[in-house]
DNA sequence: ATACAAATACGATACGGAAAGGATCGTTAA
DNA sequence: TTAACGATCCTTTCCGTATCGTATTTGTAT
C-alpha cells in the first residue's frame, strides 16, 4: 500500500538513495488512467494489464509499486479527491454537521460514489485494504466530526451525554447504508430527513407536538 | 438467481415438464459445499471448479442453474438463515424494535457477518446481485420493521410524524456500517448504545438532563 | 402392461480467453 | 554503481462455453 513517491522534497540532509529514482510522471500516469477506467468502464472491468496499455507504463512498474489493482484505485481516489470533505465552521456546530453530511452525500452521487462503493467493495475481501481505507478515509473524518461534536456539546447545541463514535454512525451509518446497499435515494431531502430523525429522536417529546428542524 | 427446483409437491394440475428432473440432491449438495467452502476458505477462494470438486457435481451442472458464483452463494445464504431475523412481539413495540436490532447484530457477529460481507461485497459490483438481495433480504426486513413501528406510533412509543424509511435507516444504519466498514465493534452493548441514541436524539431535552433509555 | 420415442438433466472432457503475478534481461537515469 | 524502467515470457487459475455419451423422466403406441 501507500508507495513511496519519488522524494522531490530535496531537504538537503536527507539524502536520495543511489539508483535512478521513480518516476513521478509514471506515477500520475498510473493514477489518471485508474481513474479513467474505473469512471468508463468500472472497478471490475479495470485490470493492471488494461492500466499499464492505457497508462503506457509496463506492467512490471505497476507491480513494483502497488500489489494489486485495488491499491492503485485507492490511491487515484486520494489523488482526485485531495483534501476531501471537510467541515466548514458555522455559527451553530451543528449546522456543520449537516453541511457535511450534505457534502459527503453530494460525492456519494457524484463521480466519488461509485469510487467509494468499489473500495468499499473490494474491501469486503482484502483486509489490508479496509484498513488502509479506514486509516486514510473513515478515521480523518471521524476525528474532524468529533472535534465539531464536542464543540456542540461545550455550546449545548448537542446533549452533554452522548457517546461520540455513537453519535457519529447514527448520523452517517444511513448514508453509508443508502451508498452501499442501494434501498433508496441519496438525495438532498433524505440527508436532512435522517439528521432531522436523529437529532430530534423518536420518542414523543411531550405534549405539545412540538417538531423542531 | 432463483434456480427452480424440481417441483416436488405432486399438485395434480401442475404437471411436471417431460424430460429428466432436476436433482434435488445436486441442489443441496452445492449449497452446501458453498456454505462449507466459503466459511473455511472465504468468498474469494470459492470458485466454481472448487465447488463442483467439493460437491461431487459437474461443474457444467452447476452453470445450468447459477450464472455465477455469487449466485450459489446468496442461495446458499438463505437456505441456512432459513426464515431469518424475525421480529418477536413485545408488549412494548420499542422493545421488539431493540430486540430484533440484537439478532441481527448478533447474526452479524456469528456466521452469517462474513456471507453478508461477502454478498454485499459483491453487490458493489453486480447490479443484479445488489437488486437480489434488497429484494430477498433488505425489503422483507424493512417491512416487518415498518409494521412494528407503525404499531408503535399506534401506541404513542414514538413520534407520530417520523418517516418510516428513515427512521429505519437510522436505526439500522450503524449496524450495516460498521459490518461492512468496521470501525468498531457490534457489541451488544454499542447495539443498546445505538437504539438509545436515535430513541433519544441528540438535542439537549431539558433544563434537567434526564437520560431515558 | 410393455416397449419405445421424445425431452431434458447429468457427467466428463476439452477448449479459448482473461487476468494474476512472477522471472528474466537489456536499457536508462541518477 | 545502483536501482528503476520497459519488454517479454511464463505458469497458474478461473471463467464460461461447447460437445457428447449416459441416465431418468413423461407421453404414446402396441
Amino acid at each position: 500500500m501507500n508507495p513511496r513517491l519519488p522524494d522531490l522534497r530535496d531537504r538537503s540532509d536527507a539524502r536520495r538513495p543511489k539508483g535512478r529514482p521513480r518516476s513521478h510522471e509514471a506515477h500520475v500516469a498510473i493514477l489518471k488512467a485508474a481513474l479513467s477506467e474505473v469512471h468508463e468502464l468500472g472497478f471490475r472491468a479495470l485490470s493492471i494489464d488494461s492500466l499499464s496499455v492505457k497508462s503506457g507504463i509496463a506492467k512490471t512498474t505497476i507491480y513494483r509499486r502497488w500489489p494489486n489493482k485495488a491499491a492503485v484505485v485507492m490511491d487515484a481516489f486520494f489523488y482526485e479527491i485531495g483534501p476531501g470533505i471537510a467541515f466548514v465552521p458555522c455559527e451553530k456546530s451543528v449546522d456543520s454537521i449537516q453541511i457535511q453530511m450534505q457534502a459527503l452525500a453530494k460525492a456519494f452521487r457524484g463521480k466519488f460514489g461509485p469510487l467509494i462503493k468499489a473500495l468499499l467493495g473490494e474491501a469486503q475481501f482484502d483486509p489490508e485494504l479496509a484498513e488502509a481505507f479506514r486509516d486514510r478515509w473513515i478515521a480523518p473524518r471521524r476525528e474532524a466530526a468529533k472535534a465539531v461534536i464536542r464543540d456542540a456539546i461545550g455550546k449545548e447545541e448537542l446533549r452533554s451525554d452522548i457517546d461520540l463514535d455513537t453519535t457519529i454512525d447514527a448520523l452517517y451509518g444511513g448514508l453509508y447504508y443508502r451508498l452501499l446497499i442501494g434501498a433508496g435515494p441519496l438525495s438532498q431531502a433524505y440527508v436532512d430527513d435522517l439528521f432531522r430523525h436523529v437529532m430530534g429522536g423518536l420518542r414523543p417529546r411531550s405534549r405539545k407536538g412540538s417538531r423542531q428542524a
